[in-house]
DNA sequence: TGAGAGGGAA
DNA sequence: CTAGATCCCTCTCA
């Protein structure tokens, strides 16, 4: 049995993959396995990686086939692969499509398989029984068109995801063009330029390659999976180049949900910049405007809203309002679970997720494998990055003491209260003070949970706060005060995780957050990845010593990890110690 | 007509 | 597990 100790992985036979953090591989590694295993645990020295069936299918749906995914294995692991390993890969990679969904000419709607026992088995499911019309022939089965979404749902838990070719109705047309740069003025606005053609031909725009080959995965012709799915890019990569693209090439209806009313008017601004489209042709559907256009764009809440618990959902009716030949979910990880119950029923609409992240705080990612469709392109955040599309970002986690009374209270303290006592640790203070210091004039957002703790260190540092009471007004002019650099820094509640408007930075300091949160994590390093002139940004996360904080941010930084980033962890007390002196920007 | 406050929801 | 942010609706006041 061959064995190579220079090889960064280990194989076990429950499909668990670790990886070693120090070998010189550890980057290209950990890119590769993103692709089609999961990050369960990122201890100093060796991280843990599962390969689960979910991420097999979105490997698999992307265009991995099993022998690509057991080479990459083979070729970088210590021992061999195990056998069950093998069986694993090759199981659950070759499920993704045993079942198709396709359309008849004759309008019925057929589940097909190549092997006849696994029709038999679904045949006798008992929770999709009733939608099942009956056999066709030992290898087909005839379903109820209206239960595909519900049908496909359920068979993913059977561990069947559905390969859904059945296709789709086109929609209302609607003629689309890009504007890609100015030589791409159509040729009918010859006549004299009206303000927003002037505006038009001053911007610059092409699309990215990245950008390209998303909708390409989406929309081209004779692929293996059916034309609706996820594209995952990193925050500030151009998710909505994407969704625009889409629409393009569709030429149809669309209809965009997306999580805020800033994020829907950006996403209107960017299509009547980006596009044809003329202000009467975008529509908004929010608490405020209830406009129905052939471009419409709405906020999940105007769906989801209810007075009361027992009402009905009453704004769920724009889906039937007209008839989308499309529809684009922004931040799919946040989709609603009554939005997910409608597009069940709407799975003859083309759908495009767009996201950070696949991850859900709430576990329903099977949900929106079998519902908005299977992960169709993803580019990782490293890859972005070295290709200089987003700001190469540091990421430091300093361990911070707590005061002598501090400590005493946290160990007295109930569990429950525990984090917020950690958190609102006021060595953190000192800390801040001296990355400020460091990084002096740099723009520089400190991030926070807790308002009382933001209050006290935005009265100390002399900065003003920003946090959900303040209304836009105000927020608006700090945000432009410091993008002119009148002001250096910010202190910001989690609005920050919501704020699309929030200005770029370079320095981003996180004293304290929400449990495990991901997603937040991800958000916070999101606002320094604008491209820097010629250097890198920080991130510096402060943790109290020997405190929850620890799990939490070792649980935070999972999917970062997971795209290749590394944190140095450093002792934070002794920043403050004399022989560090105290100006070199980087912390060694 | 629009701004601003308060309540409920997830 | 919390605290916090957001959104939508309704009401009031100018």
């Amino acid at each position: 049995m061959k064995y190579d100790p220079e090889q960064p992985l280990l194989i076990q036979s429950d499909s668990t993959v670790l990886l070693e953090v120090n070998h010189k591989l550890f980057e290209t590694m950990s890119a590769e396995l993103a692709k089609f295993a999961e990050l369960i645990k990122a201890p100093e020295h060796l991280h843990t990686y599962r390969l689960t069936p979910l991420s097999l299918w979105n490997a698999a749906s992307a265009g991995m086939s099993a022998d690509q995914i057991l080479y990459v294995l083979r070729s970088n692991c210590k021992w061999e692969v195990p056998g069950q390993v093998q069986n694993h890969v090759r199981h659950y990679v070759a499920r993704y499509g045993l079942v198709k969904l396709i359309a008849r000419k004759n309008g019925e709607m057929h589940l097909t398989s190549d092997d006849p026992a696994v029709i038999n088995e679904l045949a006798h499911y008992t929770s999709t029984r009733a939608f099942f019309i009956g056999l066709v022939d030992a290898n087909t089965i005839q379903i109820v068109p209206a239960y595909r979404g519900f049908i496909k749902q359920e068979l993913i838990k059977l561990g069947y995801p559905v390969n859904d070719l059945a296709g789709y109705h086109e929609g209302e047309s609607l003629r689309i063009d890009l504007l890609e740069s100015e030589d791409t003025v159509p040729a009918s606005s010859a006549e004299a330029p009206t303000n927003l053609e002037v505006i038009r031909r001053k911007r610059k725009f092409r699309m990215r390659d990245y950008q390209r080959k998303a909708v390409d995965a989406m929309c081209a012709e004779g692929q293996k999976h059916g034309g609706s799915g996820v594209v995952v890019l990193p925050c500030g990569a151009g998710k909505t180049v994407v969704g625009i693209a889409a629409m393009v090439r569709l030429q149809c209806a669309t209809l965009i949900l997306t999580t805020n009313v800033a994020s829907v008017r950006q996403w209107r601004r960017e299509i009547i910049e980006k596009t044809n489209l003329t202000e009467e042709e975008v529509g908004e559907y929010n608490g405020q405007k209830k406009e129905v256009r052939p471009v419409t764009i709405a906020t999940y809440q105007i769906l989801t809203h209810r007075q009361r618990k027992e009402d009905s959902f009453l704004h769920m009716g724009l889906f039937n309002e007209r008839d989308w030949g499309l529809i684009i979910y922004d931040e799919v990880h946040l989709l609603p679970a009554p939005v997910f119950r409608v597009t069940a029923d709407i799975q003859a609409t083309r759908r495009l997720g767009l996201t950070a992240t696949l991850i859900r705080e709430d576990g329903c990612e099977k949900d929106v494998f079998s519902l908005v469709g299977p992960k169709l392109y993803e580019a990782g955040w490293k890859e972005l990055e070295r290709e200089g599309w987003i700001a190469k970002v540091r990421c430091t986690e300093l361990r911070v003491s707590m005061p002598e009374g501090v400590r005493e209270a946290y160990t007295a303290a109930e569990n429950k209260n525990k984090t917020r006592i950690a958190g609102e640790n006021p060595n953190k203070l000192g800390i801040i003070r001296e990355l400020l210091t460091r990084h002096k004039k740099e723009p520089t957002l400190v991030i926070g949970q807790y308002i009382d703790q933001l209050r006290i260190i935005s009265e100390q540092l002399e900065a003003p706060m920003i946090y959900g009471q303040m209304p836009h007004k105000e927020r608006d002019r700090l945000y432009a005060q410091f993008n002119e650099g009148e002001i250096h820094t910010l202190v910001v509640s989690k609005v920050a995780n919501f704020a699309i408007d929030l200005p770029d930075a370079r320095v981003a300091i996180q004293v304290s957050g929400s449990f495990g949160s991901r997603q937040e994590e991800a958000q916070r390093l999101g606002r320094l990845l604008r491209p820097k002139a010629n250097n890198e940004a920080f991130f510096y996360t402060l943790v109290s010593d020997e405190s929850k904080e620890q799990e939490f941010s070792i649980h935070r930084q999972l999917f970062l990890v997971e795209q290749g980033y590394r944190y140095d962890i450093i002792d934070g007390d002794s920043l403050l110690a004399p022989q560090y002196g105290g100006t070199e920007v980087t912390v060694e």
